[in-house]
DNA sequence: CCTACCGATCGGTAGG
DNA sequence: CCTACCGATCGGTAGG
């Protein structure tokens, strides 16, 4: 009989991968040990290299998966007929859903990746860099249309962006806020404003 | 004649502290070790000893100056007799210009204060929660006298705290963004949204 | 400010 | 999956 796919391998690296994005949530990369990895699989550290090469192979998986459904989402989006602000939402609202299924491994694509290390870090910053163009792209668009309020792209990009990222520290607070309040509340501050009056100076 | 004031100690110290901000900044805490920072300031890392007592007291100086300048203006700002949204505006305006001044130590406060040990941890994490609180209470006010749209004033403060926050990564930005820009773009989008309508649904 | 050095911990390998 | 172990690096001290 062939041996056609190795299952048993991959879903137990796969277990290693999910161990780690826990702990390089939670203390960061680099002071995340491999041993810390280990005991929390109830292992011993060198048992960790049957089924992965190295610690930097633990952050690369981790980013590049990211990396790769934020752009994946946003090559479905281009491809639609929408409105540039119409466009824009769904991208926030795509962001805000994978921060609520997956915040462990977003926020350490988003904070560790800079721990990679070459060349990996650099096909990283170029997929993010490229993310964030075309992106700004959209906003270009809606601007050129007045769809889109009169902003700088490049400052409002960093500002969706970092506003999104930033929520996921919900999970420490006291109170459990829900998914759709999250996220309505979210799109209402990016698309219409704190303020009340919501008009335009 | 008596020794009043050890203006060189002192001076040294901070001199340390800084170069501490930048490595703490660009590598994270537990990634920058005591011999890059001694290399930063072309000493020997037993040197740096003369002048502070541990690593982490350098994070503990630098989280706390922080958090002291924060609640410092907060304080300012909820003693006028401002409506809520002109304090919410003054709070934002304060934080961005903090971010522009001192944009490391803000960052690393922001991101490191999680390597802080007790009781310093404890300390910085009961000072973050009273800021967050007090903040959240102006929002509170605004919303209940209809100046402040409805929304979760807990979400809320994350999105506002975190979009702000985020934006020093104008730094790594090709093209440099100046200050006014940066400021009145945030505040525009926060404040009156991205939407050109800038009407409530 | 330096040299010399400490115990602890790191990522990873050898070998089974 | 384990034990035993490696060279490198860590924060910090002794002593001058």
């Amino acid at each position: 009989m062939a041996k056609i796919i190795p299952t048993n391998t991959r879903s137990k690296k796969d277990v290693v991968v999910v161990a780690a994005a826990a702990l390089f949530r939670e203390k960061g990369y680099p002071a995340t040990s491999m041993r810390h990895i280990a005991e929390s699989l109830s292992v011993e550290a060198p048992s960790l290299y049957n089924h992965i090469d190295s610690k930097k192979e633990l952050l690369e998986l981790i980013c590049m998966r990211v990396a790769d459904e934020f752009i994946t989402n946003l090559k479905q989006v281009e491809a639609t007929g929408l409105t540039p602000l119409e466009k824009i939402e769904r991208i926030m609202r795509f962001h805000i859903r994978m921060m609520m299924r997956d915040h462990l491994s977003v926020h350490v694509a988003e904070h560790e990746w800079r721990h990679l290390e070459e060349p990996a870090y650099d096909r990283f910053k170029t997929l993010r860099n490229s993310y964030r163009k075309r992106v700004a792209g959209i906003l270009e668009a809606g601007i050129a249309e007045n769809q889109i309020a009169k902003v700088d792209p490049q400052v409002t990009i960093l500002t969706i962006i970092s506003a999104i990222n930033g929520i996921d520290a919900w999970q420490h607070s006291a109170k459990n806020i829900d998914a759709e309040t999250l996220e309505e509340n979210i799109l209402s501050i990016l698309l219409n404003g704190l303020s009340a009056s919501g008009s335009k100076n």
